[in-house]
DNA sequence: TTTTTATATTGACAGACATCTATGTATAGT
DNA sequence: ACTATACATAGATGTCTGTCAATATAAAAA
């Protein structure tokens, strides 16, 4: 179930954790706000956005770096793009972090 | 028991394990093979940097950044300085990335 | 097709960080 | 006292990273 980390990909995802713009908008995703009526979609891009004091392609970059370390998920639809938490993934490096590290 | 783990002090912790070499410290750590007899000691820092290809300098960096974060504890014997995990502080860390975060 | 909206990419820049060499400090041994 | 050992600190350097403004792309709306 909780599958073994790579090394490069626990530290990827490490990085992508520390910091404060990033735990931020992962503790968002974890109760949505957003414009949408299904929660289920998780938030858009804009959402976040705008509940952030940071510039637009700033957020981009920080959900760049989530998704490449593969802590959330993310689906374009329409001109929206949808992202969510990986919950998984989010138990694997925790479970690194307490056992295997 | 696991207590609340201030926003500031889960970033430094954080930061402390996003990298390659503190990471291979902790692990180190977990299971020490050192010079002394009494593992209970943890390791001083001369084992752990005959175990890394790493400066002395850089090694002393690393544990001040993993002290300093509350992920290691320190007793300093005569000459030598004892390393060991802080376990409560990585449960906790674990905790906020699969829980709170 | 022109315009608006949502998001990504590029390029620049300042600050953070990992690493090293050189040096300092403290403790122990001779 | 001198020397050796263990560790820390200071300073330098190259790389990484978070941020922004400007621009590009893509999709919807007018």
């Amino acid at each position: 179930m909780t599958e073994k980390l790579q090394n490069e990909a626990l530290i990827s995802r490490l990085k992508a954790l520390a910091d404060p713009s990033r735990l931020e908008i992962l503790r968002m995703l974890k109760s949505p706000v957003c414009c949408a009526l299904d929660l289920d979609k998780g938030m858009c891009a804009c959402d976040i956005e705008s509940q952030l004091k940071l510039s637009q392609p700033t957020i981009s970059h920080h959900m760049r770096v989530l998704r490449d370390a593969g802590l959330v998920e993310a689906d374009k639809i329409g001109q929206w793009v949808w992202y969510r938490r990986n919950e998984k993934a989010l138990r694997e490096t925790a479970a690194a972090v307490e056992g295997k590290v």
